[in-house]
DNA sequence: AAAATATACATAGAATTCCGAGGTATAAGG
DNA sequence: CCTTATACCTCGGAATTCTATGTATATTTT
């Protein structure tokens, strides 16, 4: 099943963010293992992908660095710093409240008594 | 707490649908309700709900009709159509799937085996 | 050997959605 | 009388993501 791409807006760089949280990763293998771990729910593109990785090095979230690899092309490392590290907290913050507001509507059953 | 308004991407013809689902609402008390419901975490802006109710009736989810109040200006009512009964069955079916797929993601640990 | 595919980086422009700001109008409370 | 709450509406800007495109290397398929 396809997901609405609106749904994802206000997600990415969170997403991003908790990956690296336990592995420096390079920007490619972020996308695979998004893929992986939602069971191919959320394929972040190249386009969304790359932007948002710079605009986090720019405000200082992550920082990179280039490593060779044995086979193809060199691979552009991302590491988590601890600006982004706050940042990822109050972003799971956000989510956990955004989720459960959500919730309170979606689970509701519209029945309210008066007060 | 204020919410990254960009995560209510893509929730907010959602949020209506449902409160339409088992009582026909003008529009400012659907502001009213999502605040109540949601713990004023939902505070959605006029600008943002009069054009997403006007697409919904242009696409043929809801139908409007006017009626007089007792007090104040007169009241847009909205009611649900059959077509917009099915829209928010498929929409609640991607919240689900979305909500699983980004906690699929947040509440890992980052610890995958190797295989 | 050539073509296609997967990996790996990147950007520009289009599309979409939401909000801030503004406007109109009525009624109640200070 | 002025502010606040109710109640409708629209326009233009801001933010985000995707499509399309481009570059480059290595492997697989034809």
């Amino acid at each position: 099943m396809k997901l609405n791409k609106e749904l994802m807006k206000g997600s990415t760089a969170t997403l991003i963010l908790k990956l690296l949280e336990n592995e420096d990763m390079y920007g490619y293998r972020i996308t695979q293992e998004l893929k992986k771990r939602s069971q191919s729910v959320i394929d972040m593109k190249e386009g969304t992908l790359y932007p948002t990785l710079h605009a986090l090095e720019k405000d200082g979230a992550v920082e990179s660095y280039w490593l060779d690899s044995s086979e193809g092309r060199r691979r552009k490392y991302y590491r988590i710093t601890g600006a982004g590290r706050d940042m990822l907290t109050d972003r799971q913050k956000e989510w956990r409240l955004f989720k459960q507001a959500i919730e309170s509507i979606m689970e509701g059953d519209g029945e309210y008594e008066f007060t």
